[in-house]
DNA sequence: CTACATTAAATGTTGATACATACATTTGGG
DNA sequence: CCCAAATGTATGTATCAACATTTAATGTAG
C-alpha cells in the first residue's frame, strides 16, 4: 500500500512533503507494530524502551535523568514510567547513597526474562519492515536522514 | 546532533536498527516542532490535520470516516477532534440528509484563516528540516521508505 | 413488514502524555 | 556556617489516545 493510500491522496505537492509524510506514517506503523507485540505483556513502548536501556547498562544503575536522555521519547515523565516497571517488579529503585536527590534503577532478573522473550518476535517485526531495503540503500538512508535530524535539532535547540 | 548523541549510544547494532531509530526520532522531532507552532494557536497536531484536509476538499463536506482515512493518525477519536474545532467555529458539522446516521464536515472561513496564517511558519520549518537533503536524494529516500511502509503494511493488515 | 445484521458516529472508561509546578537535596558564594 | 541558586525527581492537572460499548440509521433476508 502506497502512502497515497494511505493517507487516501492522489499526490504530494513535492518530494519534501511526501518525505515528510512517509517519515511520519512509517513512525506511527512502527509503534503500533510494536504495541500490538508489547500489549500482552503489559508493556508500553516507552516502558519497553527504558527496560532496554536498563539491559544495556549490564546490572550498572542508572539515573533517572540519564535514563530520559537515552530514550527515544524523552518525556518528563520517566518517574511514572519506571513507577509501573517498579510495581510489575522489572525493575528496581533505590536512593542513591551518594546523592540523595538521585533515583538509582535498574532491572531485574524478571526484567531480563520479559525482554529476552520479546526479542524473537521484535527483531523479526523490525528485519521484516526494511526487506527489500539492500545495506546499500540503508546506509545512503541513515545518511541523509543524519542529516535531517541535525536540521531539526536546530530548531528544537533554538527553542530551548 | 547526531542520533547516537540523542540516544546517547556509542554504535548501532547494524544499519537497520540505525534506520528505525532515526525514523522514530526523526517523527518524534517533526511532532515536537509542529506542536510548539501550533500551541499558541490552541491547536494540536491532529486537529491540523484535519483542518488541512478539510481545507483540501475546497468547500466539499466530508464524511468522519473519510476524514478518518485521510488523517496521519486515524485515531478512533475523530469525533472528539471535530468536536473542538466545531467549538472553536473553524468547522461545520450537520447529519448528511442523504444517510443520517452519516456527519458531513465542512471548514469554515474562520478555519481558513486560521490555516493561512500558519502555512508560512509551518512549510518554513518542513522546508528547513529537509535543507541540504538535494532533491535527488528526496527521491531516493521515498522510493526506498515506499518500500518499506509497503513491508510494514502486510504486518498491520494481517492483524486487522 | 418484521427481524436481524451491518454501518456510521458518538461516548464511557481507562491509561498515558505534555507541560508546569512542587519538593527535596546539594552546591557554592559570602 | 548560612542562604540563594541549581539540580534531580516526583506530582498536579488537563488533554489526548486506545479500546470497548452504545446509539441511531440503513440494508437485507424471509
Amino acid at each position: 500500500m502506497k502512502l497515497e493510500d494511505h493517507l487516501v491522496q492522489p499526490t504530494f505537492r513535492d518530494e519534501g512533503q511526501k518525505l515528510h509524510m512517509h517519515i511520519l506514517v512509517i513512525a506511527r506503523q512502527l509503534d503500533l507494530m510494536l504495541r500490538r507485540i508489547l500489549k500482552p505483556h503489559g508493556l508500553t513502548p516507552p516502558q519497553y524502551n527504558v527496560l532496554r536501556i536498563l539491559r544495556g547498562q549490564k546490572g550498572e544503575p542508572i539515573a533517572v535523568q540519564s535514563l530520559a536522555a537515552r530514550m527515544i521519547d524523552p518525556s518528563s515523565n520517566t518517574s511514572r514510567i519506571i513507577d509501573k516497571l517498579v510495581e510489575k517488579g522489572w525493575t528496581n529503585r533505590q536512593v542513591c547513597p551518594e546523592d540523595r536527590r538521585r533515583a538509582d534503577v535498574s532491572i531485574t532478573p524478571s526484567g531480563i526474562t520479559v525482554l529476552t522473550g520479546l526479542d524473537a518476535p521484535i527483531n523479526a517485526m523490525l528485519s521484516h519492515s526494511l526487506s527489500g531495503v539492500d545495506e546499500t540503500t540503508r546506509i545512503q538512508l541513515n545518511g541523509a536522514l543524519a542529516h535531517v535530524l541535525n536540521n531539526t535539532d536546530d530548531v528544537i535547540a533554538t527553542q530551548n
